[in-house]
DNA sequence: AGGCTATCCTACAGCCATTAGGTTTTCAAT
DNA sequence: ATTGAAAACCTAATGGCTGTAGGATAGCCT
């Protein structure tokens, strides 16, 4: 026997975020997270509430990562090229961890949502906004779209939605940044 | 004992779809349908392959009613019209069968998806934009960006997403129509 | 050294999916 | 009306996953 494996909330949740991405989120199970550090299940529970809290953790530990990405992205810039730079982040980080993606939209309860990065993810596209001068409740509905955009068109290319047309996705995200800052400049009062 | 229960893959099929607008698509199990139909498990393996083939007839159930209501939404519009008509068909759907409507999202072999009625939905979307005027390769865009605004909104919208501040989400809708509308007038040829 | 505590274990129970192979109902053809 | 095959449904068994209870043990602290 080779001593004790020295597991933590974070390894397992680290370990599970790698899982994920290279088979699937839905593949990251308790089984599976045991099976990788050559222990049994039961301990495991030693760490973590269930699999339903794993699960959270994998959300969380994503949403943290995109935040700290869109943070580095538009650190500097102002109007579209923040915008560009955040869009491409969020892509970037979708087509680079496609299981965590995945994980960064389990749903969490309303407390837990509260406190996760997501609300700073939120937060940067509203200072990415502030560039188009909108009024608040303006601005929330335009966070709103700016969020739809980004997590649809992400969704659609990470599931192989644009991959039987012969036409280039990469011009088709191109259209869609300009398509955008087009609709902020001239946002329906 | 009280006969036989007279299973279809389509009654299979169509009491899933119930189960998962009641209780959530994940909750839609072999074993909860077979509680459903007061019969054994086993039973459903002279009608469904699988329980991948149960998720893929309700993937493909639900884009078929999407498409009928998209195609009924736009029969006799053009233009802003259609466009808000067929998103609306579009959010209504999501609304009114939250599980159906994740269902519609469940990936789809590229075999299966070409004969399914995404590609219907997919060619609506292209009529609504031939009032746009614009050349094949950018309408091919332009639906992704469309296809990429529906999906992302409903998404974020049913998962609760838009629920935390008091701004009103009917205006974030229509606020995102007008703005679909000025992006597609001013398409960045 | 002794003891505490976190860590990890065995054992068990429950739910779900899947397969193999048997029984019963239905229905069409005699 | 009988029969015989096909369809519908069953029992039984396997294996994977989650979760709980309670026991053993290693490492650390005094």
């Amino acid at each position: 026997m080779a001593g004790r494996a020295g597991l933590t909330a974070f390894k397992l949740t680290q370990a599970g975020a790698e899982m994920a991405d290279d088979l699937g989120f839905e593949q990251v199970t308790l089984s599976a997270l045991a099976r990788r550090f050559d222990v049994k299940v039961a301990s495991l529970y030693s760490h973590l509430k269930n699999s339903e809290d794993l699960k959270v953790r994998l959300a969380l530990l994503a949403l943290d990562e995109l935040a700290d990405r869109a943070g580095e992205a538009i650190a500097g810039r102002s109007g579209k090229n923040a915008l560009i730079a955040l869009a491409n982040a969020y892509r970037d980080y979708a087509q680079a961890h496609p299981g965590r993606f995945v994980a960064a939209r389990y749903p969490l309860s309303d407390t837990v949502a509260a406190t996760s990065s997501g609300v700073k993810l939120s937060r940067m596209l509203g200072a990415v906004l502030q560039a188009y001068g909108l009024s608040d409740n303006e601005q929330t509905h335009a966070i709103r779209f700016l969020g739809s955009v980004f997590l649809g068109y992400t969704t659609l290319e990470s599931a192989g939605g644009f991959a039987h047309t012969a036409v280039e996705a990469q011009i088709s995200w191109e259209r869609t940044l300009d398509a955008l800052d087009q609709a902020l400049r001239h946002w329906p009062v």
